[in-house]
DNA sequence: AAATATTTTTTGATTTGTCTAAAATAAAAT
DNA sequence: ATTTTATTTTAGACAAATCAAAAAATATTT
């Protein structure tokens, strides 16, 4: 059975997972507590507990490894968190920026069945607003791929997941064209003259963009 | 400004809410620590924090008395309560009797602006799956009306709230129909040769229940 | 009004998560 | 191979929320 975790401890194993690259490798105090945004020595003593809860091993001045339970809870937290997210921007209609603090807090809630059929509700998503992959309920994901359009070939098609500008001028622009978050991209062709890009939205006609659009949308490849 | 609570807090100022009929009346320290399922002791220690902020007034063992801050903060979390349930059985498909714990865990998300864009979601619900009004931002809550089913005019609108009767054959008799709490019924009609009543339950096609089955099932009225 | 019972508060301890300052260890530089 | 620097751990303390047991105040009974 697992024994409860507090939010706190929920949060330094997601923290953990994500310094480790997924419990790949050992991670070291001074970068925790950064994360954490809190001292080494409370780093210290969350250590040892969670040491001793078997989340974690690790060995005095060596630094941390993951165990296999620890990465289960934090995979939990992760699913549980982008699941919310695309609850907020699909169903609640928020911005995509604006999700984060909420979702920090809605992923604690503690229900698996919940959680499940929220997935339902939102028909399986594989990817939150941000463009990350959502782990299903034994963690597993979908590795994803991404670029920037500027940097694929002609003929990849994929979806928008990023904008890595907010230039109030670029998202208007990007507005005016019908590109937002999770639109289809196929590249059609590039013009070597000024390095523009002819993309077909959502498979509709085919509309130019300029090199520096180009850089700034980043696309996950759909196959 | 509001000053943070705790989610302990905040249960308090939600029992002594309850507890004191909407803030009317005083109450003890007995109760409450049987309401909050914690000891006098603990009870005690939190009057006087809840106090210091100015939720409550007190007086050594003359009881507690709710003060506007705190009534505002109860209204909040019964709002935010009420309007995730209404999420988990509109929308998630939970059945009426499960969301409880879920929604003790869900009303403490702090986001004025998550509350209320779930409530336009949900379509501004002003009842809850188990018959109780929903107070809107400023805290005020329709009046609820209970009826039984044989007191209303043929037309009425309800949920089912309370079985007046636990009799075991009737209540085999209210499942076989598909009638429990938390139904939605629709008076067709009323017979006037034997007081019978014919119901459309949760929009499905109507039936009859006698007289002495409508006079046992108390609904809030919808509208 | 005194005795008894009930309720409430205080006292002192525990757990969780945190911190600062000091000590211990490891890594880097000379 | 020392010394210096950086990192990590320990020690001791604090605030929050809790509890059991003892003390104090109030209510009830006789």
């Amino acid at each position: 059975m697992l024994s409860k975790l507090s939010f706190t401890e929920e949060n330094y194993l997601k923290s953990l997972y994500h310094l480790s690259e997924g419990g790949l490798k050992n991670v070291q105090t001074n970068p925790l507590a950064n994360s954490m945004q809190t001292t080494p020595a409370s780093v210290s003593d969350m250590i040892k507990k969670l040491a001793k809860k078997k989340m974690i091993s690790y060995q005095k001045y060596k630094g941390v490894v993951m165990l296999p339970q620890g990465k289960k809870v934090a995979l939990t937290i992760i699913r549980n968190h982008r699941l919310w997210e695309v609850f907020l921007v699909d169903k609640l209609k928020f911005k995509w920026d604006e999700v984060h603090e909420i979702a920090e807090q809605l992923e604690h809630i503690k229900s698996d069945l919940l959680v499940n059929k929220l997935d339902k509700f939102l028909g399986y998503p594989t990817m939150d607003p941000h463009g990350d992959p959502i782990p299903n309920e034994d963690g597993m994901m979908k590795k994803i791929v991404r670029a920037a359009i500027s940097d694929v070939a002609v003929g990849t098609k994929g979806i928008i997941v990023s904008v890595t500008n907010d230039d109030k001028k670029l998202l208007q622009h990007l507005d005016s064209m019908g590109i937002k978050l999770g639109s289809s991209i196929h590249v059609i062709a590039k013009m070597a003259f000024d390095s523009s890009v002819s993309l077909a939205i959502d498979a509709g006609k085919s509309q130019f963009v300029s090199k520096l659009v180009a850089e700034n949308l980043l696309i996950t490849l759909t196959d």
